[in-house]
Formats: structure tokens, sequence, C-alpha cells
DNA sequence: TTAGTATCGGATAATTTTGTCCATTATTAT
DNA sequence: ATAATAATGGACAAAATTATCCGATACTAA
């Protein structure tokens, strides 16, 4: 469904998600022993969702990565997936056609799409913050 | 969402069901032409199917590809699917937790799986035959 | 029996995704 | 200023996916 760097996105950012509701900063060293995934990696992940200002980052001792309190309730998850795998997932038609809508469908367009707006509604309407407060309160988990 | 292969694989069993329906076999540069795909590539994804019993083989002259006519509706496409990226895009978590069920569930889980049933339930009940169908009579196309 | 046709299977290559390593840059505390 | 810390950026490597090629095999028709 989603690559494994949008996996490994999308724990990262819940998981820097649920620290920054505590003003806790986190390094790349954390994440990656919090999601269970390889570091370096990791890092290249992270710099993407820096760059797409998802995630803030700040070098140097006392730096690490951090959501932006203000933006920490509105961040959707759609935005997360977007900055590492693009819109395809959601957007794109099912059988690999670049030209597949109403006027000229793939067999399956139909079945389809409802499949695919169901899961563009819940990017769209699913909040980082939602997910990180599953972490904190122990109802959610990011590795295993 | 599906990889490559497995797009190249329905589109190829649709138009091999298509073809099945009047009784014709066609061959693996008919596939290849009727679906634009790669005609190699193409064929290691039609060995694939012909292993799992979703379509016939015949060589030789008069050989080609095809649907065994009592089979044709009941095949549904999770056979295909399932055949060539096995289950994971319908079972597995979304963000690639190898253990995630409702005791130890990954922050997405209960509404990932609401993603993922619904998948599951349009591949289980839609047939290769009905999607066939909208080939023939021109609803539905497998190129551009 | 032979020529022709079509799938099968194995080897190999190209591309993309995933993953690693290391020097550089920025920042902080001493 | 200096040393320590943490992200950054680039090059590189491994693995998986996608794609190609070709000889072998099976079958048909004449």
């Amino acid at each position: 469904m989603f690559s494994k760097a949008c996996e490994y996105g999308i724990r990262a950012v819940v998981f820097i998600a649920s620290q920054s509701v505590q003003s806790r900063k986190v390094s790349l060293k954390e994440v990656a022993k919090e999601i269970d995934s390889p570091e370096s990696y990791t890092s290249k992940i992270l710099q993407k969702l820096v760059k797409s200002e998802v995630i803030l980052s700040e070098k140097g001792p006392t730096g690490g990565f951090s959501i932006d309190y203000q933006k920490l309730n509105s961040i959707k998850l759609e935005r997360v997936v977007v900055a590492i795998d693009g819109d395809q997932i959601f957007k794109g038609c099912g059988l690999g056609l670049k030209q597949c809508n109403a006027n000229m469908p793939c067999p399956l367009h139909d079945k389809f799409k409802e499949v695919r707006d169901k899961l563009q509604n819940l990017l769209e309407t699913t909040t980082v913050l939602e997910l990180a407060e599953k972490i904190e309160y122990g109802l959610g988990f990011l590795k295993r």
C-alpha cells in the first residue's frame, strides 16, 4: 500500500508529535529506536519531511526534530503521505492506466474509486495529533 | 497500491477473459499489445497465473492463453491479486508492523482496517467475467 | 517427418527502492 | 576559542522490482 519509506515516515512523524505535545525535541537516534527503523535511511525520510515543512529540525546539541505546537492539531496524515509517496496512491488508476476517468475508465474504475476515496478521506481527516495521542495513552504502538 | 506486475496481471486476465467468452485463445503477443505492456515481462506474469491455475495455456500453433469457460464466472479478482502480490495489501498493517491487531494495534489500525476491508471486499466480490464484459461492451478500457 | 508456431524456463540487465557511510555544517556549552 | 553534539548532503551499496533475451520444449498442420 504505502512504500516502506512512507511507513517509516508516518511512524516517525507520529512519534515526533507525541513528544512535541510534551515540548520535547527528539534526535534521529531516538526516532529510529522508537519506530524500529534503519537510522540512516530514516534520516533521509526526515529530511524530506523537513523540506516539505511537516516537521522542524534544529542542529547542534539540544537540537533535534519537532513539530510546531501551533500546527500540531491541523496537520493531516495526507501531508505526510504526499510528501513521501505523492498522491498516486489515492488519485491514480488501480490498473495503472495514465488516463482513467469516468469518460475513459478502466473496468475497475467505479469500484476502485470507492476504495481510493475512502483512503483519501481517511488521510485528509486523520490528524497526526490524534494518532500521537494514542501513543501517549498506550492505545497504539509504533513497533513490532 | 498494486505492483506493476499485478496491474499488468489484472489487465491481462481481463483481456483473456473477454476473449474466452467468445471461445478465443490469445497469444502472448496479443495480450501485450492489447494491454500495452512489455511482452517478455508479461510472459513471466502469465506463467505465474498459469501455475496458480487462474488461466490455462496451450503450446504450439493454435495454442495460447485462455480461461476455462466453466470457471469464468466464478473467478474473483482476489485470486489474481493474491497470485501475484500476495495478500499483504488487504491483510497487512498500514504502517508496516508485523504484529498489528486489535490487541496490539498501530495508531492507524481501526481506520485503516476499514479501507483494507473495503478493498478486500471489492477483490472478493468482483469477478473477472464482470470486468471482461465491460471491455466487450466498450464500457471499459485496458490501455492509455 | 519436418517446418512453423507458441509457451516455458533460466540467465542476465536496467531501474527503483531501500539502506549505509562519512565528511560537512550549524549550534551549544564550557 | 574549543570541544561536543546533532542534523545535512553526497556518494555509494544492497536488494527488490521491472524488463529483456534466448535456447528448450511442446504442439500442430501439412
